[in-house]
DNA sequence: GTGGTCTAGACCACT
DNA sequence: GTGGTCTAGACCACC
């Protein structure tokens, strides 16, 4: 598989699974049209209950991130308009806003702040890059 | 109270009680040294059980946020050196990279991402601006 | 369980279960990886109530001494790098102030004091080897 | 006065004064013999509740470290054979004990904890000492 | 008055 | 099955 999952962090596994496909496709891992592994040969290789995996692969599937055929196999999906894409933006700027408070508790300034900022999406854009090399 | 609590999110109501607490003192709504309610007083005014008001104080507390008197009360502690710095700017760090995994699941690009924190640290500002007037 | 509570002590409950757990790792009675009971099994074996248990397991998983693995139990962590060891380190250097000043009390002198002091370590290190035979 | 006390301590407040009395007494910063403020005196310059300094003083008259005299005040007492011996000096092993577990997970070996001890000794005779000079 | 502890019992999320 | 959360209501130590 392309990530891994920490059974002993309080991320819910499910959960993890979901951001390690997000994280795949936004990489290009994985592109559109893809085959995932199914959900027991993916619950197998990562020692997860199939149920678990099953409930990630549903909850990407609502996502419009992965498209299940059946009988056939699970595929990474078409970019297509966002599901959702109002809430979820909106869910964005709450995460941005716990991000300013979180920042304030940690006396960051904003300058420091936005450097963090700028240097993780450095990080992202070279993270990506070495897959494609 | 300077906030309030959603009973039906998903979120734990301690949670939003530790969060609510935070932004309030980031907003500087409440300074270091003013009182807060007492356990009972919010527990009553916010329709909570006291324990679970006692639960989102004493981690408050961990956090270094807020200072209990023992029989006196519970006040906004003086801001020093933040507890478990180095363990919460990491998470932070992961919390900026769920942002920008997320932004390209909504299909937006690097300036726009940066044009929405921007616009969110605008908003932040005047917020806590809009209180002290 | 391999220690026991005295529900008529001063020392609230869960710090007694805390202390136990504790000194059972300390002493080896359990190694990292060993499955602890659970909070029901723990609190109905101890006559202790659920939350009472749960409240010193998560104090326990603060101290990382002990790891909660979602849904499937808790168990003895890896001995890592102490968390808060700088403040914990203090606080034994106040312990230690306040038995120097009880043995003053008790007119015992330094060698009288050190001599309790080494055969408090013998003691110790026999209860330890005791349970490995 | 010659101690001080911190509201904020998570340490009872009249605990705190009874530490302090004990140790300016074994410190000879105060001998036997010597008078004490009045519960009021102590109170005030303080800032604290009479209550709370009458309980401590309850406590150190139990102890038989300082005599109250009727009508006439508070006085360090002379050194006799300690009350409760016994019992205290179970205590203190139980102290040691408590000392020895927490090195365990602080990961000090019997070396680095009696460095310890031996340097806290000495740094308390210093602080006595530096008394008397 | 304050917060700290404990019990009892319920519901939920996760695996 | 596991632990996490929440409510309700009690008692206690401390100030």
């Amino acid at each position: 598989m392309w990530f891994q999952v920490d059974p002993r962090s309080s991320i819910p596994i499910y959960q993890q699974v979901i951001d390690g496909v997000k994280q795949s496709v936004a990489k290009a891992i994985v592109s559109p049209g893809d085959k995932l592994p199914s959900v027991r040969e993916c619950a197998s290789s990562m020692m997860l209950n199939p149920n678990t995996v099953a409930k990630a692969y549903q909850e990407l599937e609502r996502l419009g991130i992965i498209e299940v055929v059946r009988g056939r196999g699970t595929y990474v999906a078409q970019p297509t308009t966002p599901i959702n894409r109002e809430k979820r933006l909106s869910e964005l700027r709450h995460s941005i806003k716990r991000l300013l408070i979180e920042a304030h508790h940690l006396q960051l300034d904003d300058d420091q702040l936005l450097d963090l900022f700028h240097q993780s999406m450095s990080e992202w854009h070279e993270e990506k890059g070495r897959h494609v090399l």
